[in-house]
DNA sequence: ATAAGAGCCGGG
DNA sequence: CCGGCTCTTATC
């Protein structure tokens, strides 16, 4: 057989691979896990991933031939593959969209339609329509256009038949540009040139140029520079030290003196001190440290359960230092909010340069070197911390995984699909490795705690904090009493206040948690009861004072905060509710005299707004500080000895099963960051209902009574551990189509999953960007398989698209959606 | 996803 | 009847 063929995987959400033929050198080149580049429609080019090679000949369509092979080297590996074609089938999703979220971007690259003038002559505006001059006059001024460029000067969508229209008459060229997005960071050096290296001619050199002062001042620097350092002379620090300019240096190698090099640098590098040796463990974290490696011996997963601050770091450190001695790559992951420059550089103090970091705040091309650095195993590539995109990093020889913060809901991914849960798929991935994985929390996650509980997961437990320091106080502060009592200013009780003056006059830290941005989540007319919504949104607008705003939380409106009512013009506009935002406010006329800040979104979004704010709390130079649950997350410091919750209730409201345990995971975070010294910390949280069981156990810290009892209300509703749940959602621009296609599912579904089928339900938020919701659940018994019931959808939901009143319902399924 | 082709309405 | 919009269909 003459014939090759290859199937690759494209970046688009379509179930099927597609074929392309290749000639036979082609053939024995090509690896999987390799990029070509294809033509794909009529006039696109994608970047796709080789597969397979094979020789069998499609039926019934013809193949076309690839346009270029993109690699030398695969750089996803035989590992990769696997764990996106599991990925693909757990999480209901294709191979595709998998491919989509584990490459960095710049290693995809698309054509576009570039267009060009190429009339020489100008003409008449008459001899035009409109749109046809508006881009001839546009290609006056540029070289060249995107279709997008053209899109956005007509100012409209189609614009195809202009364009058709204009190459016709040959004004204007079209070509495909394929973009490489990646670029290697290129650095110049300067060295002398070789002819004069000799003494005599160096002499000589030097007082043939007592006429260009200059030039002999930067041939100084360099002799200087070269003995100082061994290393190659980078052209920037040489001008600069030399006090000279760039033409100089040029004169100097026009002449032949001196000679430019270029080398490839990396733009990930660690500037730091030389590694410090590792703080030797306390009994208690020894101890957990050998129960970790003889659990390892029996058990591939371990979950640490460590109260906040034992010093859950310290152990792992010890682990990650074992297991990179023996040669193996380990992968560290954290929940994205985690991801402080504060953990990075304490790991930065053990592992220096072994040390890669790994999130979507870095920029492609930093991506795209520290997965070239995973894949060939650089030693600078031996840890990797990341969020949960970093398990997407092509491992050659993974030997262990942390995933820390296990219970954190932001390890899942909820739109784009795939769908995935970071500590779920890193558990397979660790599989596909014969790795280990330490799972860490101080909250777990009632499955983990349910799998540790029943063997599934090796269990060790840290119980003492470090240096022997004492869990915070908690107290519980009735609200309603106080209302009642006329004890409230504003939104603070008389408790909370008292116990903030206290720590100010300490010279102490406070943070207050209220998990809701902006001044207030609802304005009304007391007048007409009124109040604005979102255009787009089934939603209030949030008020936010600093702009004057109203917005939407869910799709970015916004408009200017009205005077009087919109619908009566009374103004009578009251303020339901209340956001960080109100509380930072209260607390600048409460102490006028103190520092306030407020860590939330809207003052995080800035590029260092995050770090900014914690550096000024660890310099004191914040007194009180305001913010959402993104105060919860590892912030060490040592200086806070009070922490207020506003307001638990609308968390313990919040309508989703996992509610209480979060509200539980998330008030003992919060209340870890009181009192990590010596002196013992206090928590005040205020409620409405202080009797809520949640409540009474985070005050006594009694996390086994939340989970015997959170698992006992999961058994009786069908939720996780016991059951799992498949969510399918149902969008359309139509109530109708929506609601009638999610009961036409719901329908199809009933007939053989029956009762554990719940839904169409309409979700808190029933509209949002114009796209009306509903929900269906699947709940699936531990017995019932999942590979069937999940073909099963499938076959359902290709029903379902083959039915025309449904086609414009689009259908997302999550699997596991917790 | 995405773009080309099919079907459908308002101005001449 | 054409140009421009929405819906449908195919992509190796």
């Amino acid at each position: 057989l003459n014939l090759y063929f290859i199937d690759i995987i494209l970046p688009i959400p379509l179930k099927q691979s597609f074929t392309y033929n290749v000639n036979k050198d082609e053939a024995l080149f090509l690896k999987p896990g390799m990029r070509v580049a294809v033509p794909f429609g009529k006039s696109k080019i994608y970047t796709g991933i080789v597969f397979a090679i094979h020789n069998n000949a499609p039926l019934g369509y013809e193949t076309k031939p690839i346009d270029q092979i993109l690699d030398e080297n695969p750089i996803i590996t035989e590992h990769q593959l696997k764990h996106w074609q599991w990925m693909a089938s757990y999480y209901m999703c294709t191979l595709g969209e998998v491919m989509r979220a584990a490459l960095p971007n710049a290693f995809l690259l698309e054509s576009e339609t570039i267009i060009t003038l190429l009339a020489k002559e100008l003409y008449e505006e008459s001899k035009f329509s409109d749109d046809e001059f508006l881009v001839f006059e546009a290609l006056q001024h540029q070289s060249s256009l995107h279709i997008n460029d053209i899109r956005s000067i007509l100012d409209r969508k189609n614009v195809v038949a202009v364009i058709q229209k204009l190459l016709e008459r040959g004004i204007i060229g079209v070509q495909e540009e394929v973009f490489e997005k990646y670029s290697p960071k290129i650095k110049r050096y300067i060295k002398l040139s070789p002819s004069y290296s000799s003494e005599e001619n160096l002499k000589y050199l030097l007082e043939k140029l007592t006429r260009a002062p200059k030039q002999r001042q930067v041939l100084m620097t360099l002799f200087m520079l070269s003995t100082q350092e061994k290393k190659p002379i980078d052209s920037v620090l040489l001008q600069k030290k030399s006090e000279s300019t760039s033409t100089v240096i040029k004169t100097l190698i026009d002449k032949g003196i001196l000679e430019e090099y270029f080398i490839q640098k990396d733009r990930i590098e660690f500037e730091g001190e030389e590694s410090s040796e590792i703080k030797s463990l306390t009994k208690d974290q020894e101890i957990a440290l050998q129960d970790i490696k003889s659990s390892f011996e029996t058990n591939n997963i371990t979950l640490l359960y460590g109260v906040t601050s034992s010093g859950k770091t310290e152990v792992y450190v010890q682990l990650i230092e074992e297991i990179l001695s023996s040669g193996k790559q380990v992968l560290y992951m954290l929940p994205e909010i985690a991801l402080t420059t504060q953990l990075i550089t304490r790991l930065q103090m053990y592992f220096g340069e072994k040390i890669s970091v790994y999130h979507s705040k870095y920029s492609v091309n930093e991506r795209v070197e520290v997965w070239r650095n995973v894949l060939e195993n650089k030693p600078k590539a031996q840890l990797i911390i990341g969020a949960r995109s970093s398990l997407f990093l092509p491992f050659t020889n993974l030997g262990l995984v942390i995933v820390d913060e296990e219970h954190e809901s932001s390890f899942k991914q909820y739109s784009p699909a795939p769908r995935y849960h970071g500590r779920d798929s890193a558990v397979v991935l660790a599989n596909i490795h014969n790795a280990k994985v330490l799972m860490g929390s101080a909250t777990p996650s009632l499955e983990s705690f349910y799998n540790a509980k029943t063997g599934k997961y090796g269990f060790v437990t840290l119980k003492k904090r470090y240096g022997n320091v004492l869990l915070p106080e908690i107290e519980l502060v009735d609200i309603k009493e106080k209302y009642r009592k006329k004890r409230m200013t504003g939104h603070f009780s008389d408790r909370l206040l008292e116990e903030i003056t206290q720590c100010l006059e300490n010279k102490e830290q406070v943070i207050l948690f209220q998990n809701r941005r902006g001044f207030s989540p609802i304005v009304e007319c007391t007048t007409c009861g009124v109040s604005p919504q979102c255009p787009n949104c089934d939603v209030s607008l949030t008020y936010h004072q600093y702009k004057n705003q109203l917005r939407c939380h869910y799709c970015g409106y916004n408009e200017p905060m009205m005077i009087s009512c919109i619908a009566c013009k009374s103004e009578t506009l009251d303020t339901k509710g209340f956001g960080t935002e109100q509380i930072e406010l209260e607390l600048k006329e409460l102490f006028p005299k103190h520092a306030i800040a407020r860590m939330d979104q809207d003052t995080t979004k800035r590029k260092h707004g995050h770090a900014k704010i914690i550096d000024a709390l660890e310099n004191d130079e914040i007194d009180i500080l305001v913010g959402t649950q993104m105060l919860a997350k590892g912030l060490d410091f040592r200086n806070i000895s009070l922490v207020g919750v506003m307001n638990a209730d609308n968390l313990l409201n919040f309508p989703d099963f996992r509610a209480h345990e979060r509200s539980f995971q998330l008030l003992q975070q919060v209340s870890g960051r009181a009192g990590r010294t010596k002196k013992r910390g206090k928590v005040l949280i205020q409620t409405f209902n202080p009797f809520h069981q949640i409540l009474q156990q985070v005050s006594t810290n009694d996390y086994e009574k939340m989970y015997v009892e959170q698992l006992e209300d999961r058994y009786q509703f069908k939720y996780p551990p016991h059951f799992r749940i498949i969510k399918i959602t149902f969008k359309d621009r139509s109530f109708q189509k929506m609601q009638k296609g999610s009961q036409w599912f719901t329908e199809a579904l009933k007939t053989k999953l029956k009762g554990n089928v719940l839904g169409p339900e309409t979700p808190s938020v029933g509209r949002i960007r114009n796209l009306f919701i509903s929900n269906v659940s699947i709940k699936i018994p531990k017995e019932q398989s999942l590979a069937k019931t999940k073909e099963f959808i499938e076959k359902i939901n290709r029903s379902f698209n083959s039915i025309k009143e449904f086609s414009s319902v689009r259908v997302l399924i999550d699997v596991d959606n917790y």
